[in-house]
DNA sequence: CCATCTTTGTGCACGCGTTCACAAAGACAT
DNA sequence: ATGTCTTTGTGAACGCGTGCACAAAGATGG
């Protein structure tokens, strides 16, 4: 979900429903797992239940690709693989900026997910002088005055940001203006950016808000019919057989 | 968004539509920045301003809540943060546990917007028996052996997991049947769970393919009007890449 | 070459979410 | 009181996303 006013109302991305680019790394990721066990095909019931989705919007999705498909036998796996790695525009390298070297930035250039997909760190980037040369996931950290530099030096369009929420927008407004067009943003603030700057937020704090409200919710329900209706917990929803996937760097997920 | 979710079919939870809720906790924290500086009303057009938001939008959404507006005057700042708070079940306190305590699941541990909204870190628990014992943020990391125990002993409903993908629908598995029935995700994999438990996902790595995906249409469209007209891709670095609508069979790997 | 079987690709209908636009409600001045 | 002005609350229209259900496409076997 983009946040500040960067979302375009409705275009259609070249024709591609946003709601179907939101998934396509999932079935990427599905797609990578089962090329790794050398599996040739897949059929898109199979996919699906992997990426976890309803096999019917799995190959609407796809038909917004192409045909890529055989009736009657399914998907060519790495066929696929390349056409969305093309099409997510992986195929190129992507330097990364991060802004923010507190706990939450640290792990994040520690993250392994990072590089396996044509993302990488370019640089570290904080405020406090204390920081500045001291190595962070084997990247040396760089002082925030250089942050224009940095950014054209490297030729970066994406930054991440993980920040206070305080000094979220200042350094919003400093990448922007330094050429970046593409943000992720995990200080708590709503972002504010010209038109043509994406930006999109990972918030905490909300996604556990939205927990505790069905929880809430459940708890409720429960009370209410703690006499009647029977809220038997029971079949599993899905079987997806994720592989001991394998997804190496020792590291933390994404 | 931060994220994808497993979501449930559509049970419109007590009324209020799932979007609705999703955007609760960001007017949450507009109202409490407000409060904290002794707003005492705040109209749906200022409002939403802060929130990133439309107005209409914002004003249909507090009418799921009831009418807790004044025509002509706006919303009570106070008052609005005790409904939203409420609703969200907010008011009461919610033990978490953290499982994973690698460079993700140490730096949401520290993660202060945590405690301050009646989110308490109630354990953190890792696989790593080097681990046990040893405190983060404060709290001992426990051995995963003790994950039933810990997860009753605490009444936690709500579970993180910031495991390596690997491992993450055991330890999903074990938090469920243990009793947690909320869960946030920060593997990159797709859990399954049995039904009544909510599950939330936060995936940085997918997060970035989709700012990649705008990022590089940004590109070719910016070439394509440079360059009058033909949807040229831009190299960037090196990209090996045909135009965007490159339907050819491309490297059709037998 | 024909019959059968599998799986894709998609037309269609439905429901949710968003936005517009306006009437109703209340504040405030006279 | 009465009129004016501001802002809420919501009816209605529209558009996007989802899922069903099926025809078309191709594989496979005889």
């Amino acid at each position: 979900m983009a946040t500040g006013r960067t979302h375009r109302p409705a275009t259609r991305s070249r024709g591609i429903p946003e709601a179907t680019v939101a998934r396509l790394p999932l079935y990427l990721r599905a797609l990578t797992a089962l090329s790794e066990r050398s599996v040739p095909t897949v059929s898109s019931e199979e996919l699906a239940a992997a990426a976890g989705v309803n096999s019917a919007k799995l190959r609407k999705d796809f038909s917004y690709l192409g045909s890529y498909g055989t009736r009657g036998v399914g998907y060519d796996v790495e066929y696929l693989v390349y056409q969305i790695s093309r099409e997510l525009g992986l195929t190129q390298d992507w330097p990364v900026v991060i802004v923010g070297i507190g706990n939450l930035g640290a792990a994040l250039a520690n993250y392994g997910g990072f590089a396996s997909r044509g993302f990488r760190v370019a640089a570290l980037i904080d405020a406090d002088p204390a920081m500045a040369g001291k190595p962070v996931a084997g990247i040396p950290v760089q002082h925030s005055d250089d942050l224009e530099k940095i950014i054209q030096d490297n030729g970066v369009s994406i930054g991440v940001i993980a920040t206070p929420a305080g000094a979220a927008q200042a350094v919003c407004e400093r990448l922007v203006a330094a050429g970046v067009t593409s943000i992720l943003n995990f200080a708590p603030t709503v972002l504010s950016v010209p038109d043509g700057v994406d930006v999109r937020k990972v918030d905490l704090s909300i996604e556990l808000q939205i927990l505790a409200f069905h929880e809430q919710r459940k708890a409720g329900e429960e009370a209410a019919a703690s006499d009647g209706g029977a809220p038997a917990v029971a079949a599993r929803s899905e079987s997806a057989d994720q592989g001991p996937d394998g997804d190496l760097p020792a590291v933390m997920p994404a």
